[in-house]
DNA sequence: TCGCTGACTATGGGTGACCATAGCCAGGAA
DNA sequence: TTCCTGGCTATGGTCACCCATAGTCAGCGA
């Protein structure tokens, strides 16, 4: 079983598909460990500096570069702000392109809870308590799987 | 705005969370680009290691190596497999727990497709031709966004 | 004005991911 | 028996990513 290929898809040899691929043009953007582990932590309402290199558990160099790339891909941006009594400072927070990977970290987060050693934290509906998944659903609502999932040129 | 944490999660000072999250063991075992786009090009149905090297655009050696990889944490298996004439061969195909990353790989795709620059194919439901989206909803059947998602401890 | 703190930048070095090229090995085909 | 092909392994080198340590810089507090 696998997901069906229609138009210059289904047609290719063996020529890869490189940067045409938008999941490859994604894992080229943001797609190294400590990026994502730190848009994790800015989904989880870290936003200054020095907590998000901590909380991450890297040094401050590499949070430095890899925070910055963030913010020139546009994923976060910074804000300045000022607590009473303390100077103005950055504030690391999601934009919009930030907030749409939100379904990126819960999947990822989703199969590590059922595929690898390990605690994991329960993901619940804040409204209703219910368990959280991540799904593939069309706009007519029905649940798509692997072998419903057709992918056509644009 | 922000995912609310509960139980030790909320408490936590600047203490990384390392191994304790799924989402860093994912990206340990699987979280290079090109296990990715490898375990991307298994969904689309190819299954022979020179074909999976040359789509992902990478070198057979690395390409071997990635495999073996996937391989052990148990995204896929080899499965032995002959045409007619030809001597048996080996293919790659997903396990169980392969085929749970299809929500990752289709929310990378997704991702890429609204903030990258490029084409994307479309994503539609081979049922009934509706266009295909990553959402989040609870057992309830609730949409959940960022907001209403809650993590605590297990 | 001096020092402290948060937010970085700089330097040197290790490891892992990747490439290109070359070689190895098993098993049908000739 | 030899050749060819698919599926790897081996070697040597580049580059990205990471660490640790140390330094810089701005601005508030005293």
């Amino acid at each position: 079983m696998a997901i069906s290929l229609a138009g210059r898809l289904a047609e290719r040899g063996d020529v890869p598909l490189g940067t045409g691929c938008p999941m490859d043009r994604t894992l080229r953007a943001i797609g190294n460990r400590t990026a994502l582990l730190l848009v994790r932590e800015v989904f989880y309402g870290t936003s200054r500096f020095d907590a998000l290199a901590k909380r991450v558990g890297v040094s401050e160099a590499v949070a430095a570069q890899r925070l910055r790339e963030l913010v020139e891909v546009g994923v976060l941006t910074k804000e300045p702000y000022r607590d009473p009594g303390q100077r103005t400072r950055q504030a690391y927070v999601l934009t919009d392109a930030g907030r749409d990977l939100l379904p990126v970290v819960v999947a990822l987060v989703q199969w590590g809870a059922a595929h690898t050693e390990g605690t994991a934290p329960r993901r619940t509906h804040v409204g209703c308590g219910e368990p959280v998944e991540v799904e593939l659903r069309c706009a007519a609502g029905h649940v798509v799987g692997e072998a419903d999932l057709e992918l056509g040129t644009a």
